[in-house]
RNA sequence: GUGGGCGUAGCUCAGCUGGUAGAGCUCCUGGUUGUGGUCCAGGCGGUCGCGGGUUCGAGUCCCGUCGCUCACCCCA
């Protein structure tokens, strides 16, 4: 056992048992986001680190420690994604999909990667299911994007959800800013926390984060973002709200409210639940009018979001899981190789005719075949035996000879009507 | 990377102040020489995470290490 091999740190085997309530999830997130408008796009599981680098941050902890990068033979530097907004503008602008009809509204069920150590809620290796509409920066995108999101988590019935909602304007108006609550923290050193101080340069906004008491006082009187908008970017944030008011959809407006990413603008919002650990974020995202740029390509708008998929189940009610169908089980009767064969083609026809089919294939006695069937709640026990083929009903009991393969499936069939 | 909790059969767990490993569930077989979810009996299944130490003797005590887990940091 010690030395047998395991799944790495942080990763995890998806059992059967737990595929089927993820598939749940995803039919509920497709059926919504493709009544949208929204295609589903895959991209590849790594690309050129450059990606990542380049749009997420030098200053983000995802850059700075948690990415999966290797060399491959051919010496590029490639990581495996720790994210899927910049892969997804990455292809956009490949493809030429600028050229199409704008907004251009992609959906993804992608695993990412992130060198982190796990906890409830978070792992090296975890699926997000995402939205993306590029190319438009009408505010309808954002308040749309937004109730998508809502909606699957209310069919999934995700469990005491909140939702937080912010602007961080345009990178000049972002800049500027920035400069004031740099000075407003230069100002007041002193009484901060020892890695706020030292974040003042590098992302002074995380210092709304902190726990620390100084700090906290010191924050309560500093500047915030929201109050230092351009009047473009304060009458595009006021049209995103009217539009989640109008659609009823309640959200608090969290002034700190900072994402992780560096290619935010504009509008950023989060949905937490409180059935969560520590790791309460669901899903969240907002809009990156300038990652395409950095990206190398086209200055183009985009609004998206992202959300754990093992935080969704987490926080999900409990919900039962659909059982697998076996209609006709075929049970070998006797022990010669004819037999075997007949029950082998009879369980192959009954599939071809649409009929859920399964033969016995451990070399059970009957006796066991029986318990097998049973197990698998088949409707139906085809016993091939020398003499022929019995058809047993396992709801009532009854059993009687089947003249052909195709009589036994024609029963089955018309049982399957019956109830 | 740091800290707390936990590692005994596939699963859930018991195992006293150290005496040489158990139960329930699951699975298979038999009771029923070809018939199911109940019942009864039997069987399969364990380097007690790993390594070292103390001891006549370690699942049990000590040290180290690895893993799982929760939390910090941060995020989905």
């Amino acid at each position: 056992m010690s030395d047998a091999l395991q799944a790495p740190r942080g990763t995890f085997d998806v059992l059967p048992e737990q595929s089927a309530l993820r598939l749940t999830v995803e039919v509920s997130a497709r059926k919504i986001l493709e009544a949208a408008g929204y295609r589903r796009i895959e991209t590849p599981a790594f690309e050129d680190t450059d990606v990542f680098r380049r749009t997420v941050g030098e200053s983000t902890d995802i850059v700075q420690k948690e990415m999966y990068t290797l060399i491959d033979g051919g010496g590029r530097s490639l990581t495996l994604r720790p994210e899927v907004t910049a892969p997804i503008v990455r292809a956009y602008a490949e493809h030429g999909m600028h050229k199409l009809a704008q907004p251009v509204k992609l959906w993804y069920l992608s695993s990412c990667f992130r060198y982190e150590r796990a906890q409830a809620g978070r792992y090296r290796q975890f699926w997000q299911i995402g939205a993306e509409a590029i190319g438009s920066e009408d505010p309808a995108v954002d308040a749309e994007s937004i109730l998508l999101l809502a909606a699957i988590l209310e069919e999934l019935g995700v469990r005491g959800v909140r939702l937080r909602l912010a602007s961080l304007g345009t990178p000049a108006s972002r800049a500027r800013y920035r400069e004031l609550l740099q000075a407003h923290l230069r100002a007041h050193e002193d009484r901060l926390a020892h890695d706020v101080r030292e974040r003042i340069d590098l992302n002074p906004l995380r210092a709304f984060d902190s726990d620390h008491a100084g700090t906290r006082e010191v924050m309560q009187t500093a500047p915030l973002l929201l109050d230092h908008l351009d009047a473009a970017d304060v009458e595009h944030f006021a049209t995103v709200r009217a539009l989640l008011d109008a659609s009823e959809l309640g959200y608090e407006i969290d002034p700190t409210l900072v994402r992780g990413l560096d290619y935010y603008t504009r509008t950023v919002f989060e949905f937490t639940s409180e059935a969560l650990g520590a790791q309460s974020g669901v899903g969240g995202g907002g809009r990156y009018d300038g990652l395409a740029e950095q990206l190398g390509a086209h200055a183009t708008p985009g609004m998206g979001w992202a959300a754990g998929i093992e935080r969704i189940l987490l926080a999900a009610e409990e919900r039962p899981v659909p059982e697998p169908v076996c209609d006709l089980f075929v049970a070998v009767g006797g022990d010669g190789a004819p037999e075997r064969t007949a029950a082998f083609l009879l369980a192959a026809q009954a599939r071809r005719a649409g009929v859920p089919a399964q033969v016995e294939l451990a070399g059970r006695s009957l006796k066991g075949q029986f318990k097998q069937a049973a197990r698998l709640r088949a409707r139906y026990v085809a016993i091939v035996g020398a003499d022929g083929i019995e058809l047993k009903d396992m709801e009532n009991g009854e059993q009687s000879a089947v003249p052909s393969p195709s009589a036994v499936v024609a029963t089955v069939l018309r049982g399957r009507f019956e109830t």
